[in-house]
RNA sequence: GCUGCCGUAGCUCAGCGGUAGAGCACUCCCUUGGUAAGGGAGAGGUCGAGAGUUCAAGUCUCUCCGGCAGCACCA
């Protein structure tokens, strides 16, 4: 006779049953109902198979369609086995590898020479329903590795059997089945394919992914799907991504006029009056920000001998993406090479280095808004958000080992300020700490690292650790923002570095009279102006905030009687430092409107005959219904109140 | 850089072997109209570039350039 094991059921509730009692038993016997709806196991909070048999004491919960996370864990799951399976079935020459989970859905790799086309993924759809309406049993057993791997080997999978000598010894290969096919896995799955809802999947796209993420490895075709526990939830995401697309900051950078590319350039931007207006109000408020934090700005040259670069290591390391000139042979006596700069942290340290600097000088922070040049794989380039020419909110900060963790500090407050002023309120923090290649004493690691560390973790501790991703020069922050459709860019960034001032030679004299080694703390905040640009356009979806808005206020004229009025209001809006613009043209004021709300102005202010009579404006706002009849001059101080950027507003209030 | 897709008017797109089309935007004319599109007329393209096949090429083939999605890369 089996042993029985005492099983404890969310309620509190204590049942007994013969050990190797599985979930499925479980739910059958608490009703009928919950083994119908039974996706699921949760064996002391951990997500099984329902048929894992239970062999001690557990507390166990029956997972259903109501535990959204848990749910869509596993049917986005079992819809890659059930993808895979169709595949195969349909296109039995292919070899199939590996399909995890992802936001919203998940991809599966396949090798398979034809490309998958628009046509197949409707085929492949079809046959996941029929799959999914045959109700499939999904069974699972533990198996020896080397019988795991002869199959594979009979089965023609190599990358299957690759896969089972990637498995740590001590794990068990565990085979899963989804009726008749067969995958490696780890689990856990459903109970049966009908459990995946057959409407709420949809196939989303096919692109190239290299074998384990290496570009040494053959091109799979990863294709893409995703799935939710309804047609409803499915449809709900479909609008989403629509209603993000049009947030898009290439798009809206064309429809408002900021920016454009074209092909004699690629990756460089073209920036029109409007993005310019936006983008030098940006600038200015940064360099508030940091002149206010103790920064000293600076410029540094645009093209530097290579000399300099072999000197830093960056030619050795990066020559592939800088963009090079040569001086023409005829036109000079010497032929020099030249790199445009694709950073500014080799000129910051020659202008550190210039004149002897003492401990007293310490922390120094040299800050340049560094146009860089750098030459990046065509495939990589992306609107703003990944260029070749961009300008870097760049910052050195010179310092002791002992100065870092302050640093660190005091630009995490800056940092946070300055998202919040942008409105940008969550962002992701990572810490990047020693990767095996490195240079600098374990001893200066340490400290760094727990400097960095400790920093963070007086703001927040929801930050994330990423072991070995650091610099081989030192340990990182990186703080990163999402765009519309969900993908992380770096934005922020605060770098130690043990290297550059060895190899550049700075350094200061100590308290003691001895010349010693500063640490070099590179830093940046927006990352570049371009980048930052862009995520700042996805996230207001070009509704600027009044103080960045390009055009802040559109003085629109009802009747041409009022056009002289108008001019004047312009005028007097342009004294008051307001970026305003007229509008006399010989159209009806609801074109105006609509015209002047798409292009996203902020402030409309119509006037006419009635206005002039009375020296008023009729003053709407982007987004809302109807209007507000105020004497000019109220209007124009009411704005230009609410038009202060936010660092001078706080002035304002402080010294008032 | 790699895989797949795409490149026709400023924008969104139709045309897919037989002498370039639509809507919106633009220009001009009429309309002076009170808060999201008034009416009429007109202008605008060597169909990304080059080569090839053909009597004939936006339309088929190849090469290159650029873009999109993803992967790789990101000092």
């Amino acid at each position: 006779m089996s042993a029985e094991i005492t099983i404890t059921l969310p309620d509190g509730a204590a049942r007994s049953y013969p050990a190797g009692t599985t979930g499925a038993d479980v739910a059958a016997d608490i009703s009928k109902s919950l083994a119908k709806q039974a996706l699921a196991a949760k064996i002391d909070g951990r997500l099984a198979d329902l048929s894992e048999p239970l062999a001690a004491d557990h507390r166990l919960a029956i997972v259903t369609a109501r535990d959204e996370a848990e749910a869509l864990e596993l049917i986005r799951h079992d819809c890659a086995h059930i993808m895979a399976r169709a595949v195969q079935e349909l296109y039995p020459e292919t070899k199939v590898t590996i399909g995890p989970v992802i936001e919203h859905g998940w991809y599966y790799d396949f090798d398979r020479e034809a490309p998958f086309s628009d046509e197949d993924f409707a085929a492949i759809e079809q046959r996941m329903r029929a799959i999914i309406a045959a109700r499939d049993p999904v069974r699972t057993e533990v198996w020896d590795r080397d019988r795991a791997k002869a199959h594979y080997l009979a089965a023609g999978e190599p990358f299957k059997v690759e896969l089972i000598e990637a498995i740590p010894a001590d794990q068990p290969i565990r085979m899963y089945w989804h009726g008749p096919w067969q995958d490696l896995c780890r689990g856990p799955h459903l109970a049966h394919t009908g459990q995946v809802p057959a409407d709420a999947f949809k196939l989303m796209s096919v692109a190239g992914a290299y074998w384990r993420g290496d570009s040494r490895n053959k091109m799979l075709q990863r294709i893409y799907g995703i799935a939710f526990r309804s047609k409803a939830d499915l449809d709900a995401h479909l609008h989403m991504l629509e209603e993000a697309q049009k947030r898009d900051h290439r798009r809206i950078g064309r429809e408002m006029s900021l920016f454009h590319f074209q092909d004699e350039a690629p990756g460089m931007v073209f920036w029109h009056p409007k993005g310019w207006t936006l983008y030098r109000t940006l600038e200015d408020y940064m360099r508030r920000r940091q002149i206010g934090a103790g920064y000293q700005e600076i410029r540094s040259p645009q093209v530097i001998d290579r000399v300099l670069w072999e000197r830093s290591g960056h030619w050795d390391k990066y020559r592939e993406n800088m963009f090079i000139t040569e001086i023409d042979e005829e036109h000079a006596n010497e032929k020099r090479v030249n790199a445009l700069k694709p950073m500014n942290c080799p000129g910051h340290v020659q202008i550190f280095n210039r004149g002897l600097k003492s401990y007293r000088d310490l922390p120094m922070r040299l800050s340049e808004f560094g146009m860089c040049h750098r030459y990046e794989s065509s495939g990589s380039m992306h609107g703003l958000m990944r260029v070749r020419g961009f300008v870097q909110d760049d910052a050195h900060i010179f310092c002791t080992e002992d100065q870092i963790e302050s640093e660190t500090a005091k630009f995490i407050q800056l940092l946070g300020s300055v998202y919040h002023d942008l409105g940008f309120d969550r962002f992701d923090i990572k810490l990047s700490t020693r990767p095996e290649q490195r240079v600098g004493s374990d001893a200066i690691w340490d400290k760094a690292e727990a400097a960095l560390e400790a920093a963070v973790r007086k703001v927040t501790d929801d930050f994330e650790i990423d072991p070995g991703e650091g610099a081989f020069y030192g340990p990182k922050l990186d703080f990163k923002l999402t765009d519309a459709i969900g993908r992380e860019w770096q934005c922020g960034t605060f770098q130690a570095d043990f290297n550059l001032p060895e190899r550049l030679d700075a350094d200061y004299v100590d308290a003691d009279g001895e010349r010693r080694r500063p640490v070099m703390m590179h830093r940046a905040i927006l990352g570049s102006f371009e980048r930052f640009i862009g995520m700042l356009i996805e996230n207001c979806a070009g509704r600027f905030p009044l103080w960045l808005a390009p055009v802040q206020v559109q003085v629109a004229t009802i009747v041409s009687d009022a056009d002289d009025y108008a001019l004047h209001t312009v005028d007097a809006l342009r004294d008051a430092g307001l970026r305003a613009e007229a509008d006399t043209r010989n159209e009806k004021i609801n074109y105006k409107v609509r015209e002047h709300s798409t292009a996203r102005v902020p402030i409309i202010l119509a006037v006419g005959r009635q206005e002039v009579e009375d020296g008023t404006v009729s003053m709407r706002r982007l987004g809302q219904q109807g209007q507000q009849s105020l004497l000019l001059g109220d209007a124009i101080r009411q704005i230009a109140g609410e038009a202060l950027p936010p660092d001078l507003a706080r002035q304002r209030k402080a010294v008032a």
